[in-house]
DNA sequence: CGGAATCCTAACCGATACTG
DNA sequence: CAGTATCGGTTAGGATTCCG
């Protein structure tokens, strides 16, 4: 048998949690914007780079990517795609001699950017008082 | 002279990241908080539960099992103990005849829950408009 | 420069079974 | 009731190579 395969019991989970909690209708945006790297991104295009009052215009490929440092092209290219195609940002090629991309934030994605970036702020603020409560924890 | 292996380079992006990306020491944070099961947690223990002005009261891990439907236990539990011992809930014995246990926002946890709740409107507030964009990209 | 395609490993996560 | 432990499948995601 194995006809409880995990397609199925996927299906019959997905249908449980809309109703349940029918208070979440946005479930798969919410898990396309609980991505590390969405909000990376986001931060880095809205201007959040460097501290100082960064320029909050587009930036190039090989710009975000040296910002994100940690990033592999793969996850970027497949971040900045997804955000793409939900009209977050906009993709522009300049076809010059070695060609330039460049991202900027749309208006949607500006009005993400300013969730986002209440996210990394509560993260910076609060952080010294969580490994507070982690020492705390693993202490016992 | 592949000196460059994988270690290496995890590290040396590492370091690269804390230097150029400064503006987010946050990360491992970050990283945590964008789990969906921790918002969707956060949500349920906030009184977001269910549309209604829910009781922003303590919870049994059976509700909590309940109200998130779609999560295995393996998850919630997993997600309820990191979220405890980053200080953000309580978790609560009493021990009855079958033992009860209730998990209940401490207010490090509250003030993340205004954030996260504010990810989940935005999410909300502009599905439509992401599911618009997506169609006209994938027509494309 | 800015990707796309391939391979392959590690982590996540669900299902199941067992415990106090 | 509220877990813990284990196993196995799915997937995320890094390294590498090649293309326009």
């Amino acid at each position: 048998m194995t006809t409880t395969n995990a397609a199925q019991n996927r299906a019959r989970a997905k249908a449980e949690y809309n109703a349940f909690l029918a208070v979440c209708p946005s479930r798969q945006l919410l898990d396309r914007i609980s991505d590390k790297w969405v909000v990376l991104v986001l931060c880095a295009l809205g201007g959040d780079g460097a501290g100082a009052p960064e320029t909050p215009g587009p930036l190039r490929y090989s710009e975000l990517a040296r910002l994100l440092a940690g990033v592999s092209q793969k996850m970027l290219t497949q971040t900045l795609r997804s955000l793409e195609r939900d009209g977050l940002l906009t993709r522009t090629v300049t076809p010059t001699v070695p060609v330039t991309v460049t991202y900027e934030l749309t208006e949607l994605g500006s009005s993400l950017h300013e969730v986002t970036r209440g996210l990394r702020n509560w993260a910076q603020n609060h952080m010294p008082e969580v490994l507070g409560h982690r020492e705390e924890y693993d202490a016992r």
